[in-house]
DNA sequence: ATTGTCACG
DNA sequence: ACGTACGTGACAATG
């Protein structure tokens, strides 16, 4: 005989809940790619499914307040008042957790006036007074009012601590730990007081006593009535603050008969709405382990092998079977997957695998290829009239070039899109994406054995074709969901026009790499290397022993235990000893060990320099940095192995390292240009402020311009000391300067600095109204834009943390400004490139660094090459302020400084 | 793996 | 009262 199932209504107190994930999960660790917090959606939802799963109900139903305005603050003002403002970050959780519920189709009730908690009892009354059902009753609930609801039909599920573990609180269980029937149990709380409820209680009298009095005169009325037979202090205390346990008793008798419009029938379980689900778990970005317990609850027996249920006819081509393939293709757009090895401007290429929307693939292995395979995949790989989607094309693009084929017709770079929709991820990494976007696990997909893949996979023996088409396949599939939300962050322009041609552009400056002068570089290196050991030598001298001057931890024991200095600035571990730090106490104390400390680290800091630089040279004599793409939140590139963005420049000795970046053999010399106040130039773009402009306009010394304003006096009596301010003011102001920064920098007081900031916004009013213009409305849509429309999401703008709101702020001000000006030279270097292609000329593009370009010009171009570079530099945007390149020629890139 | 320090724009 | 400018990458020391 079938096991007949009991009728379990479950009932949650949806408020109380969220509210305690939302302070359980650090809402660091739980946040979507665009910043929305979802600690207590992830909360909330865990625990719903675990009690699902567990407790098996047949009946659902969820409350939740509508406002704090209840009756019981009409009652008594002072309710629930002590609670902090309820979080921007929590309430944007709220809607999210009734979408959740609604794809769950599990019913959601609000009441206004009234909280969740009169809700619940309103429906436990309901379910309880038929007594013929047999109905159980759970409660889920983070609120203690809910104690009194506790019969031996309900219990009630109270979470203890974070949302793992639950209570269960039977009647027993009740009077066990409280020392009163669950009925009592509001009376008792009325003694004692509800602190989180603002509910104050009678001094003095914990629950003990309160159980105690409850017990013996049967009773709070009783209690209430022959208070004056209770003896000593509390009894005393009690008497005082009837008043308040008679309010409070009254405020936390739950209301019983709301109408809610609902029968418990209504709320019996129903069908899932496994797609919405699915779409929303993907939304919140809910991977991983609670995304297969809720599936396992939600949809036993259809996991997510059901969504990756993507059926490849894939198969690998054998030789000469190649052309063959590609023409039945036609001008298909196809999703590109290239296996081999690339880096440092070279690579290899083992096998190419292709994949079509209608489910047919292919992979061809180099080594296997006929020499007509090889025709037909070069040409087809540089026909630009083939569309091809490829993930981070620009590793393969090298691959591809060193094995001696061109790639064309790129449409899409799955990276790049998905960078452009989320800038400020870690990685953009093809596995999570796909299981992000398209809801489907790449690695599970790739077993052949649990995927739908249907194909002869021939001699595939590690799995390498099957692997490789399927990432063609995730490719292709994601091109087309991420075009869309490119779309919506209208990232498409920036994307076609911008990004996507630059890769091309990027590889080839990789390709080239720059020379190095290795001679000169060692010599370097042996001069270096002589001084760190005689700094370290008389370092060790005057402290009398041999410590391991690269180690915070041991210099700390030095300057501040032994030679008794005073303390620095705390770090997390301890107190600084950066350069600031030791200038600073070299100040106060004038002790020799200090000078021969800086300057140790100074000297072995560039003998570091050197010989990573050293190590990075290729045979061919050149160093091929990578250029990354999809690193900085901004916009801008950045530079690995080696980083050539941050080559010293700024001290005489550290400018000798760029002496060793040279002009390559057959060419004539390197040429730099830069922008000059790109940052500015944009503020002053963006800003409008008339004066602003008009410095610019005026093409004389900008800082010393803009000091004049600020000081009021005339251009040429500007003195050095005031155009340093004013400089450091210019630079500082896209940093969202504050004035202890600027105090910091300029080695001044804050009050000074304030001071100083207070005059410069008096004179550049436009710029201010820019600034506090642009926070504000990031505030307001969520992020920041550059002048092509680039965007960064800054969610923590609403934070309560004043420490990670601030810091928002300055990303704020920033983004817009650093990221424009990536963009900008992004486009010049575009237009540069196609420039130098038109013009046939043989010059080069070597590298960029944020704000300037290195090239290396071929013979006799020398003149050409500048006048084409500065055009294409200047004329990459039309701001209202003109944009001033400034260009050096010379063999080193020492020499080319200008 | 994280921290401190320091190089660049 | 508190900690302090934006964006990167490399290296050594240390947990």
């Amino acid at each position: 005989m079938p096991e007949t199932t009991r009728p379990r209504l479950l009932l949650l107190d949806g408020h109380s809940l969220a509210y305690r994930a939302f302070f359980a999960l650090p809402v660091e660790n739980f946040s979507t790619a665009t910043g929305q917090n979802t600690n207590a959606v992830y909360g909330f939802t865990s625990m719903l499914v675990n009690v699902l799963r567990d407790e098996q109900p047949t009946h659902v139903a969820v409350a939740f307040d509508v406002s704090r305005q209840t009756f019981r603050t009409e009652e008594y003002s002072e309710y629930k008042a002590k609670r902090n403002k309820t979080p921007g970050e929590f309430s944007s959780q709220l809607p999210l957790i009734e979408r959740m519920l609604t794809s769950f189709s599990i019913p959601f009730l609000k009441v206004p006036g009234y909280e969740a908690d009169d809700i619940i009892a309103t429906l436990v009354t309901q379910a309880l007074a038929d007594e013929t059902s047999g109905l159980e009753v759970l409660i889920l609930t983070g609120d203690r009012d809910s104690i009194q609801l506790v019969t031996d039909r309900s219990t009630v599920l109270y979470p203890m601590r974070g949302v793992s573990d639950l209570s269960r609180m039977t009647p027993a269980f009740v009077e066990e730990k409280y020392g009163v029937p669950p009925h009592r149990y509001p009376e008792l709380a009325a003694i004692v007081g509800e602190q989180s409820d603002n509910l104050p209680g009678v001094p003095g009298v914990g629950a003990g006593f309160a159980a105690k009095w409850i017990n013996t005169y049967d009773g709070l009325d009783n209690v209430i009535a022959q208070a004056d037979k209770i003896t000593g202090k509390k009894g005393e205390a009690f008497r005082e603050h009837l008043g308040d346990v008679i309010r409070n008793r009254r405020l936390n008798a739950l209301v019983r008969d709301l109408d809610l419009g609902v029968t418990i029938d209504d709320l019996a379980l129903k069908e899932w709405d496994r797609s919405s689900a699915l779409e929303l778990l993907d939304e919140l970005e809910f991977r991983g382990e609670l995304r297969t317990r809720i599936l396992d609850v939600v949809a036993p027996g259809e996991d997510v092998q059901v969504e990756a249920g993507v059926e490849l006819d894939g198969t690998t081509l054998t030789a000469d079977a190649v052309a063959p393939w590609l023409d039945k293709i036609g001008d298909a757009t196809v999703g590109l997957a290239v296996r081999g090895a690339w880096g440092s401007g070279t690579g290899r290429v083992d096998g190419l695998a292709l994949a079509l929307a209608d489910g047919r693939a292919a992979y061809v292995d180099v080594a296997t290829m006929s020499a007509a395979d090889d025709a037909a995949v070069a040409a087809w790989l540089a026909d630009p009239t083939r569309p091809k989607v490829l993930h981070d094309a620009k590793g393969p693009l090298l691959a591809l070039a060193a094995q001696g084929w061109r790639l064309a017709g790129v449409v899409e770079d799955t990276a790049l899109a998905a960078y452009l929709v989320a800038p400020d991820q870690r990685s953009y990494d093809l596995a999570d994406l796909t299981l992000r976007y398209l809801h489907r696990e790449l690695s599970q997909a790739q077993d052949p054995d649990q995927g739908e893949l249907l194909f002869d996979d021939g001699d595939d023996q590690g799995g390498i074709a099957t692997s490789a088409m399927v990432q063609a396949r995730a490719a292709l599939d994601l091109s087309a969901e991420l075009a869309d939300e490119v779309e919506k962050a209208g990232g498409h322009r920036l994307l076609t026009a911008v990004e996507l041609p630059l890769v091309g552009i990027l590889a080839g400056m990789e390709q080239t790499g720059i020379a190095i002068d290795v001679d000169h570089l060692e010599g370097l290196q042996a001069h270096f290397g002589e001084e760190v050991r005689a700094e370290a030598q008389k370092a060790y001298e005057v402290i009398g022993q041999e410590i391991n001057l690269g180690s915070p931890k041991q210099l700390q024991v030095v300057l501040f235990d032994e030679l008794n200095m005073p303390k620095t600035k705390r770090t997390k571990t301890g107190y600084t000893t950066d350069a600031d730090a030791l200038q600073g106490l070299f100040k106060q104390t004038e002790h020799p060990f200090l000078l021969h400390l800086l300057r140790h680290r100074e000297v072995i800091r560039l003998r570091q320099t050197i010989e990573g630089l050293l190590k990075t040279v290729q045979p061919d004599g050149r160093i091929h940095t990578t250029f990354h793409q999809t690193i900085a939140a901004t916009g801008r590139l950045s530079s690995t192995e080696p980083n050539l963005q941050n080559i010293p420049v700024r001290t005489e000795e550290g400018r000798r390292i760029r002496e060793s970046f040279v002009v390559g053999s057959g060419y004539a010399s390197l040429m730099t240009a830069d922008y000059s106040q790109i940052e500015m130039r944009i503020m002053a773009h963006l800003s409008e402020d008339e004066l602003l402009i008009e410095a610019f306009r005026s093409g004389r010394d900008f800082h010393a311009e803009t000091a004049a304003r600020v000081f009021d006096v005339a251009p040429d009596a500007v003195t050095p000391e005031m155009r340093a301010k004013i400089k450091a003011m210019n630079y500082g102001l896209a940093y969202g300067l504050s004035a202890f920064g600027l105090s910091q920098q300029l080695g001044i007081e804050p009050g000074e600095a304030s001071g100083l900031m207070t005059e410069y916004f008096e004179t550049f009013g436009g710029i201010r109204d820019y600034l506090t213009g642009v926070v504000d409305e990031a505030r307001r849509t969520g992020f920041t834009e550059t002048i092509m429309g680039r965007r960064r999401y800054l969610p923590d703008l609403t934070s309560d943390n004043r420490m990670r709101r601030e810091a928002a702020e300055r990303m704020a001000l920033n983004a817009p400004i650093q990221g424009s000006a990536a963009d900008l030279i992004k486009v010049a270097m575009l237009h540069t490139d196609a420039a130098l292609k038109d013009a046939g000329l043989a010059s080069r593009m070597l590298l960029q660094v944020h704000d300037e370009l290195v090239f290396e010009v071929a013979d006799g171009e020398q003149d050409a090459l500048e006048a084409l570079v500065r055009e294409q530099m200047a004329g990459a945007a039309d701001l209202t302020v003109p944009l001033d390149v400034s260009v050096g020629t010379g063999r080193s890139w020492h020499e080319a400084a200008h």
